[in-house]
Parts: structure tokens; C-alpha cells; sequence
DNA sequence: CTTGACCTTCCAGTTGCTGGAAGGTTCATA
DNA sequence: TATGAACCTTCCAGCAACTGGAAGGTCAAG
């Protein structure tokens, strides 16, 4: 398929993907006429860089990820060890974002109508996410 | 406090927190010296825009998250929708998260030493994982 | 065989930092 | 009081990750 469906499926426009290809991540082929062409291996690949990106991780971190997806060296320790990493990252993401979220509920709802000039949210925030 | 404290505090690089201030997310106190100095209300918005952008969200769009705090319009209409968009926004990412972390765990569980060229994984990866 | 929607490359601009130069402040120690 | 390390300041340049636009080729429909 060409780059505008192969944009519409993974949800990158087709700038970014044409970008993509310049630092390496994805190499589609190329048809006689000089279009790229998508196999369905490379949408997944697209909308896994979608979706990391979208969650904070760096292109080079993004390349690291989908790395692990190749089979190159998955059963390496290395690889391991950065999957590993990775995944506490993800999981420290996550634990962010719910303590984002619970902030941003508590907000709604208990400081409606309230306005003091420091929300005890706020203070709320800054002392259960420590530093890192 | 002066920068340096305020960079330790909230994990961000001092250039990033001057660059944060240029840009009007953050407006310290001088001192006589011309040092900026930094109340805690300011650390708190610190910490909370770091954690912010290292889960995605772009500096325009923590701006948004960091004038839910600000109570001057609060209670309006506007903001509780703009705080509810916020909330789905980040449930998505907690998704996903959630998705990318399950996909990284049987990665490195049920594919180790399997080097057929396409993960089963990344099937699920691609189907489960519905477009935007 | 033209019109419009695709696609191509290339180059310039934006966002969000990040590093470095050049210089002022503060504070401990000699 | 002076010297030096460790701060701080502004300014300017560069990098990362896109993003937009120009100039032009391709393709399917009418």
C-alpha cells in the first residue's frame, strides 16, 4: 500500500513517516514508479512508533523497542536487560499518569467552586510523586 | 531558593527551567542579586511539568493541565470539559501503556530463542492496539 | 488528455530543549 | 582583603523530532 494508507492505518501523517525512513526506523520498498510501498509488517511497526512515542519515549528509545521486536538478538542477555528496563519505565509511567489522573479528579470535583490561591491538590501532588 | 536547589528538587535541568520561564510557565521571584528565587508553589509546578511532559504531553498542552491548578476560572463550564478531555487523554495513555508493557512481557517470556520472522506479538500488538 | 488526488524530493521553519561562551555573585579559606 | 570554587546571569548556536510548502512526477476517471 502507499504512504496515505499506510498513514490513515497507523495514524502518523505521512510526513512523519517519510521522516521515519530518513533516520532508519522502517524501510519499506520501492515500486517501479518510485512510491513507497507498505506491507502490513510495517503498519504494525508504524503504529507501535505511534502509540511509544505518543507515551514519552524518545525516537532512539522507540528504536530500542521495536529492536526488541526482531529477532536479531532477542534471546541475548543484553536484550533482556533492556527489556527489562523498559519495562520499568513503563511501569513507572503508569503509576505517573494514574497519580496524574486521581490529581486532576480530586481537582474537578473537590475544588469546584474553590477558590483559594493554593489548592491542597497541589500539595497533595508534590508530596506523593517524589523526586525521581 | 535559587535555580540549582530547584533543578534537584524537581528534576528538571536548570536550562530547562530558565527555558520553561521564557516561554511563561514559570515566573520566579529575583532576588537583589538578579538570582532568580524559587517559592515551593513554584517547585510544585516544576515537579508537575516534568512529570507531565515525560508522560507525552506537549509543553502547550501543559500549560492547559497547569491552568486547571490556577484557580482563576475554575469553575467554569470550559475547564471541566477541558479537564475531562485531560482524563480520557491520559486513560488512553495508561492504555496503551498497559498494552505496550503486556506485549513487552510476552516478548520476553513466550518469544525467547523463537527466531521465526514474525512474532506472533506483534500480530496481537497490531490488533489490539485499535487505531486512533 | 486534462483534472485532481495522489506521490516524489528538497529546503526552510518550529518546538523543546541543550551546550558553551563570557561574565557577575557568593562564600569559604588563606 | 584576596583568591578560587561553585554558583548564578544572558546570549547565541545547535540538535531532535517533526511540519509546512514549493516544484514537480504519477495515476485513475471522465
Amino acid at each position: 500500500m502507499n504512504i496515505g494508507e499506510a498513514s490513515e492505518r497507523s495514524g502518523l501523517p505521512s510526513k512523519t513517516i517519510r521522516y521515519y525512513e530518513d533516520i532508519g526506523l522502517i524501510r519499506p520498498d520501492r515500486g517501479g514508479n518510485g512510491y513507497r510501498e507498505y506491507a502490513p509488517a510495517d503498519i504494525h511497526k508504524l503504529r507501535f512508533l505511534q502509540k511509544s512515542r505518543g507515551l514519552g519515549f524518545s525516537v532512539e528509545e522507540c528504536r530500542q523497542l521495536l529492536a526488541l521486536y526482531e529477532d536479531k538478538s532477542r534471546a541475548s542477555a543484553d536484550v533482556k536487560e533492556l527489556t527489562q528496563a523498559k519495562l520499568s519505565e513503563i511501569d513507572r509511567k503508569i503509576r505517573e499518569l494514574t497519580e496524574l489522573r486521581r490529581t486532576l479528579e480530586h481537582l474537578v470535583h473537590a475544588c469546584h467552586g474553590n477558590d483559594r490561591p493554593d489548592c491542597p491538590i497541589l500539595e497533595e501532588l508534590s508530596t506523593t510523586g517524589g523526586a525521581a
